[in-house]
DNA sequence: AATCTAATTAGATTATAGTCTAAATAGGTG
DNA sequence: CACCTATTTAGACTATAATCTAATTAGATT
């Protein structure tokens, strides 16, 4: 839950996120939507992917990214609906 | 919203969240919780405060801090509901 | 096998965040 | 008004994050 939303913490990885919202795609159709370097594009790919948040597969020489909703999903859950005296660091 | 998810993104600013959510607490109580300075802590209320995700009211000299439920629901909503090309920044 | 393409890893640099101790502020209280 | 209590601000230090260029890997193609 912690990787979850340190991943989250950073707009562009956000952004990532509502991409694959519209479905999967490659490394570099992402790379492509934002003005920053391939190398600097695969770091936050790496951050969402230690988080669980997206999932990879290979097609020929392209990295597919797409995203993992259930894991997105019960991580803000937890945050709005667990007790107030839950441990958070699971 | 990118000050939410900042504020979010440290396990002591959630824990904090967690703890209001049981109702108002002084910056004391809430110090007093975690193994932290208070000014330490001091800080994380500030960014949560920032965030706008808490309120403070003064009772006496003690600064009571409550948490704004509706703040930490928008942003969530946002990333979970809204759409893939959406500007995630405002 | 040599080469091409897509993506990641390495290594360096700069910026930001988290933490502490010490000092300052802001209201109460005697 | 001098002091006490609760909290924040200042200033320094360390750790982590974000970014870049250059080099490397992994698989596909000729």
């Amino acid at each position: 839950m912690n990787a979850v939303f340190e991943a989250l913490s950073h707009p562009v990885r956000r952004k990532i996120i509502q991409q694959l919202k519209r479905g999967p795609k490659s490394a570099g159709e992402l790379a492509d939507m934002f003005e920053l370097t391939k190398p600097t594009m695969s770091t936050h790919f790496a951050k969402l992917k230690s988080a669980d948040l997206v999932s990879t597969k290979r097609d020929k020489n392209t990295i597919i990214y797409s995203l993992n909703m259930s894991i997105l999903e019960r991580a803000l859950a937890e945050l709005i609906d667990f007790g107030g005296d839950k441990d958070d660091d699971k």
